[in-house]
DNA sequence: TTGTACGCGTTATCAA
DNA sequence: TTGATAACGCGTACAA
C-alpha cells in the first residue's frame, strides 16, 4: 500500500502550468484559460490525482463533520447502536440531514477519554451530537471545544449546549390520559430509573399529571424502574403479573420494553389487550412488526436526527438565542390497548 | 464562533520554549526536561489549548477513519440504514473494532458523485467498506483510490477488492433441509429478485441444492421475488395465502420479510407455523422480539462489521493473498417451524 | 497566470 | 541531554 502520492505539483508539473492554475481547475474558479483547464484535465486523468482532503480541510479551515457521541457503557464492548432501534433511526435522520449539508458524519464511540481525544481535540468538526448520558468530565472537554454541541434528550448541562428532546411530558400525558378514556384507571408505569434522565422525569410527570387530574391516586407498588431495554421489559413482566389485580394497564417510557413486556406477558399466558392494554413511547418501526401492533407516542427520530444536524449547522452560521428545542409528539392508536 | 484560535505556537510563545518542545510534551515524546514539560502543561491547560485533528493527520499522514459507504435509492431521502436492522447491527461491530484500532467510522451516504468526491477523494482513510449494491461508476473511482476496500455480500467485483460475505448457500441449504427434516415438502422461497445480488443467489442455490437431493421439484409457483423489506413480507403474504394448498413452509431469505410475512399472514388469519413455518436469514435482534419467535439462520452480525474493519486494517499493515472470506452460519431452532 | 505565504503540527537536523 | 530552527505535508488564495 505504500505509494509515491501524487500532489497537485506533480500535475502541475506535468501540465507545465503552476500550481495554483491547478487547484483552480479543482475547484471550478474561473480564472484559467479553457486551453489550460483541459490540458490540466487530462493530466489529472493520466496520473488519477485525487486531492487529499486533510490537506484541502487544512487549508480551506473548513468544517467538514457532525461528530456523534455515543458514549459506551462501562466494559461493554458493544455501542449503544446495538441496544435500541431508536439510534438506528436517528442516526439515518442525521446522516442524511449531513449529507444535504455536505458534511459528513462521524460516529464516536466513547468509552475512555483516550480515545475521545484522540479524535476530535478539535479541527474539521463543525458540531457535535450527544446521544446518551454524558460525564461531567466528557461535558467539561465538549465545551472546551468552542464549538456547537446539541445534548439530545438530556438535560442542558453546560451554558452553551443546546438541548433537543421531544415533548416527552405531555406525550405521557396524552398517553395515560388516552388509556383512562378507554376506560382505565388502574395504570401502571414502566420505565427505566426515573431519576438517571431528564427523559424519564418528564415522561413521569406527564403520567402524574394526568392521574392527578382524573383523581387518581399513584400506587407506587406498580411503578416499575427497570433497564430501558427488550430484557428489561421481559423481566418486568413477572412484576406486572404478580400485581395484575392492581393493572389494567401500563404505560412504557419506551417501545423497547413495551416490546419485551408484551413478549414476557405473553410467555405467562397473559394476553395484550384482552388482559392488560399497553402502550410504549417513540413510535420505533417495530412497533407495527408486532402482533398486536403496538399503540404508542410517536416521536419522529428521523426527524429528530435531521433536526439535531440542522441545529448544528444554523448555529455555526449565526448562533441563535435559542438553546432548547422541543419536537411535537403525536399519539398514535394501534391494536395494543383496549 | 469566530474564535482566534490557539495554536501550538501561541503555547510555545507563552511557555517560552520552542514549538518543537511543545510538540514533544504532547504527544509524549521522552525529549524534555520535567521541568519545562511541566511549565507546558500548565500553559496548555491555561490557554485551554487543543490540538487539531486536520493538521496533525496532515503532518502524520496517518490514516484515521474507516469509511462506510452506504448508497442511497434513487430520490429515496433515507439511507439504507432505516430499512434493515441488519445494517444497525453491522455499524455497531464496525464502529466497535474502528475504536479498537483508534480509527474513527464515517459513515458516508451516497447518492451522487458530488457527495462523494468531497468527502472521500483521498488522504485519511484507512479503508472503506461498501454496503450495499455499488453502481460501476464509483467502483471505478473506489479503485483509483488505491486503498483497502471490502465489499460486504457482494460479488468481488473489481480486482483489487476484498469480498466478506457469509456462507449463505450453506445456511440456506441447512435451512431446507432443516424444514424438510420437519416434514415439510411445500417449501415456498420468499426474497429479493435473485439476480439482483450474489446474497440472494447463494441462497437461491442452497434452496435448489436441499431440494434436489430430496428429490423435490422446484415449483416456480412458491418463488417469490419481493423486495426485501417489511413491506415486501407483507405484499408476499397475500400470495402466500392464494397458494396456500402448494406450501407447508416458507424459506425466507432474510428476517425482516420473514416478519412482514408473518404479519401479513395474521391479518388473514393464517397462523405461523400452526398453519404455515417460516424460517428467516440473519437472526437479527427483532427475531427474539416476535411471537412466534423466528426459526432462523444466524450469522453474526455484529461480528460481521468488526471482521470487515479487522480485514481493512490487517489489509492495511500487510497485503494478503486472501481476497474472499466467508463467515459461518449456523441455524437457531425457536418456534416459527413445526 | 503564477509565485508563494499560509494553515498547523511533526520531526529531522543541528546547536548549546 | 535538552531544545531550537526549519523543512515538510498538500492545497488554497492573495499579490504581483
Amino acid at each position: 500500500m505504500v505509494k509515491n502520492k501524487i500532489t497537485i505539483r506533480d500535475v502541475a508539473k506535468k501540465a507545465k502550468v503552476s500550481v495554483a492554475s491547478v487547484s483552480y481547475v479543482i475547484n471550478g474558479v474561473d480564472k484559467v484559460s479553457d486551453e489550460t483547464k483541459q490540458k490540466v484535465l487530462e493530466v489529472i486523468e493520466e496520473l488519477n490525482y485525487r486531492p487529499d482532503i486533510t490537506a484541502r480541510n487544512l487549508a480551506k479551515q473548513e468544517k467538514t463533520f457532525i461528530g456523534i457521541l455515543m458514549p459506551i457503557k462501562e466494559n461493554y464492548k458493544k455501542t449503544i447502536l446495538t441496544d435500541n432501534p431508536f439510534y438506528q433511526e436517528f442516526l439515518s435522520g442525521a446522516e442524511y440531514a449531513a449529507r444535504k449539508n455536505n458534511l459528513s458524519t462521524i460516529i464516536i464511540g466513547i468509552n475512555d477519554a483516550a480515545n475521545y481525544s484522540k479524535h476530535m481535540d478539535t479541527g474539521s468538526f463543525l458540531g457535535i451530537i450527544v446521544l446518551g448520558a454524558i460525564e461531567e468530565e466528557f461535558c467539561d472537554r465538549l465545551e472546551s471545544l468552542d464549538i456547537p454541541v446539541v445534548l439530545v434528550d438530556q438535560d442542558k448541562r453546560c451554558n452553551d449546549f443546546i438541548s433537543l428532546c421531544s415533548d416527552d411530558k405531555k406525550g405521557a400525558y396524552d398517553a395515560v390520559k388516552y388509556l383512562i378514556s378507554k376506560g382505565h384507571r388502574q395504570i401502571a408505569l414502566l420505565g427505566g430509573e426515573i431519576e438517571t434522565s431528564s427523559v424519564h422525569i418528564n415522561r413521569f410527570k406527564g403520567y402524574e399529571k394526568a392521574l392527578k387530574e382524573e383523581n387518581i391516586k399513584i400506587d407506587q407498588d406498580i411503578i416499575f424502574q427497570m433497564d430501558v431495554t427488550y430484557e428489561g421489559g421481559i423481566i418486568a413482566a413477572e412484576k406486572v403479573k404478580d400485581n395484575l389485580n392492581k393493572i389494567s394497564a401500563v404505560f412504557c417510557m419506551s417501545d423497547i420494553v413495551a416490546i419485551g413486556l408484551i413478549k414476557g406477558l405473553i410467555k405467562r399466558n397473559i394476553f395484550v389487550p384482552k388482559d392488560v392494554s399497553v402502550i410504549g413511547f417513540d413510535d420505533i418501526r417495530h412497533c407495527k412488526y408486532l402482533n398486536p401492533e403496538l399503540t404508542t407516542v410517536k416521536q419522529d427520530i428521523f426527524a429528530k436526527g435531521e433536526k439535531a444536524v440542522d441545529i448544528l449547522v444554523d448555529e455555526y452560521n449565526k448562533p441563535s438565542e435559542v438553546k432548547e428545542y422541543v419536537l411535537p409528539v403525536e399519539l398514535v392508536e394501534r391494536e395494543s390497548v383496549r
